[in-house]
RNA sequence: GGCCCCUUGGUCAAGCGGUUAAGACACCGGCCUUUCACGCCGGUAACAGGGGUUCGAGUCCCCUAGGGGUCACCA
């Protein structure tokens, strides 16, 4: 049996889009469900785009994800190098074997002979095609002029009549006209191949047997085919994946917030879980599971239950994913996540990794972004500089506030014990022997310790700040009271 | 515009000739409860339209419409 090998290739011109991270995330699932290999490898011939950054941050957003690579710029291979940039060599031996062969041609045309073609065709109002004025030229004259240092391209010669079908393993058979295609260029004036050439030779030479790709490639496949074909070559296997779409179903762009994996890192999102919501963008186990770690989605994982239609990205699923993922998450790890930030490590100059830890065990739950978990630290850490307005209003405005108050002081200075247990039972006591609600002297309290109205369990609050602090704050709470009472009483 | 692909609730989707057309997110109720989340229970909501084929069509075929892709010396 021949072995699997497949390859995401992208180009390094911008950010790993969460488009091309599926593709690699497909190509991936493929590979290791089959026992074969990725490829990864840099289409870079592109040089006024192409940065070394855009690629850099490529491979650090697919390690991120955990999408590993079997053969790469970066690990090598049998099959380098794995640049297109450092393949030059290679494309041209094969362009002169079809220029050798009489399969392509050289073309003297200008951009402004074309040019005027193509405005010709408008006003003639037919489709624009190449004339294919310098498929008559003396062959031993061309070279001849191409020797002499003058600029020529290379065409690939185009059947004008027969159709080229695409065999595609999630979309079937694909005909297409060839008379439709015109004879396309192969390699720019620079000697660069271009993409289509450059695409057919590497699947190729590194013995390509899926090339799983965006729907956007379909159109171009007759091209490669053609290419193959010139040069007797066989054909891989093709399978298009269809395209992510916005919410308002065009195609993804920066307008529509967040689309690269970049930026999804630093909105706080997991990897687990964007691997997981794109696992299940376009690919469905036929079960009703939702939520997958992504091994155990490689047994499962084949082309057939890859969709054919496009998918629209829904922002609050892949967030409720998070959430899910984050209080999941050991709290070890969320807290190394979140140490990243300034503020945290402020945090830590006078407190330690294990409280942080302690924290983040009790407030992932409710987390949905890593940036929450900071946010519901904060008053573990920082003094509560203020409380909630609304909150304010109805806990600490009533008549009887201050007393509700001080009963909850008496109860947090009477306990000596302070766990969950004793807090909770002292204040229920207390409360049914003031003849009120547990809520009324919770309520209060809450605010006091955090200076919000909605929390974790507010004795696990409790216990976590520790005693003192308690005591403090609920003092502090009633100085305020009394303060905005005298206000009041002035206006 | 030519060519190509696609079309089940707002979104992701199951379904592969006979189902009360799953499930998840979102939304709306309710329960739980010290708040907020979580969780649990329940609800609203879909086969784009029209023709065929068939005893029977979301499933097969054709047309229309809509969406997307592609038509570069970009990839």
């Amino acid at each position: 049996m021949k072995s699997i090998r497949v390859r995401f290739a992208p180009s390094p011109t911008g950010a790993l889009h969460i488009g091309g991270a599926r593709t690699a995330l497909f190509n991936w699932l493929y590979a290791r469900h089959y026992g074969g290999n990725l490829v990864l490898r840099l289409e870079d011939t592109d040089t006024g785009r192409s940065t070394q950054d855009s690629a850099q941050g490529i491979l650090e957003g697919l390690s991120w994800l955990g999408i590993d690579w079997d053969e790469g710029p970066d690990k090598g291979g049998n099959y380098g190098p794995y640049r297109q940039s450092q393949r030059l060599d290679i494309y041209q031996k094969y362009l002169q074997e079809l220029i050798d062969s009489g399969a392509a041609y050289y073309c003297f045309c200008s951009t402004q002979d074309l040019a005027a073609e193509k405005a010709r065709a408008r006003e003639e109002g037919c489709e624009y095609r190449y004339s294919r004025r310098c498929d008559s030229l003396d062959r031993a004259e061309a070279l001849q002029r191409v020797k002499s240092g003058e600029a020529a391209v290379i065409r690939l010669r185009v059947p004008s009549t027969g159709t080229t079908r695409v065999d595609d393993l999630i979309r079937g058979e694909v005909e297409f006209a060839n008379s439709l295609m015109d004879d396309f260029i192969i390699a720019k004036s620079d000697g660069w191949p271009t993409y289509n050439f450059a695409v057919v030779v590497d699947d190729h030479l590194m013995a390509i047997s899926h090339v799983i790709r965006a729907e956007e490639h379909l159109s171009n496949t007759p091209r490669q085919i053609l290419i193959y074909q010139a040069l007797n070559w066989p054909l891989p296997q093709f399978a298009h994946v269809s395209m992510i779409l916005a919410p308002d179903r065009s195609k993804l762009s920066k307008r529509h917030g967040a689309t690269s994996v970049q930026e999804f890192r630093e909105l706080g999102y997991l990897p687990q879980a964007l691997l997981n919501y794109l696992a299940l963008l376009g690919w469905s186990s036929g079960t009703d599971q939702d939520l997958w770690d992504v091994n155990d989605i490689i047994p499962l994982f084949n082309l057939d239950h890859v969709s054919r239609s496009a998918a629209v990205y829904d922002l609050e699923k892949l967030t409720w994913m998070n959430g899910y993922y984050i209080s999941q998450a050991q709290s070890e790890l969320l807290a190394e996540e979140i140490m990243r930030a300034d503020r945290v490590k402020a945090w830590l100059s006078s407190s330690t990794m294990g409280h942080l830890i302690e924290v983040v065990e009790l407030i992932k739950g409710r987390a949905k972004l890593i940036p929450d978990l900071i946010d519901a630290a904060a008053y573990f850490f920082e003094p509560v500089s203020g409380y909630d307005e609304k909150g304010a209003k109805k806990h600490f405005a009533r008549e009887n506030s201050m007393e509700l108050l001080q009963a909850d002081l008496e109860v947090f200075s009477a306990d000596q014990d302070f766990t969950l247990q004793s807090l909770e039972t002292a204040l229920r006591n207390k409360a049914s022997a003031l003849n009120v609600k547990a809520a009324d002297l919770i309520h209060p309290l809450r605010l006091a310790l955090t200076g919000r109205t909605n929390s974790p369990g507010i004795f696990e609050v409790a216990v976590l700040l520790g005693r003192d602090r308690c005591i403090e704050r609920i003092k502090q709470a009633m100085g305020w009271i009394d303060q905005n009472q005298a206000n009041h009483r002035l206006q």
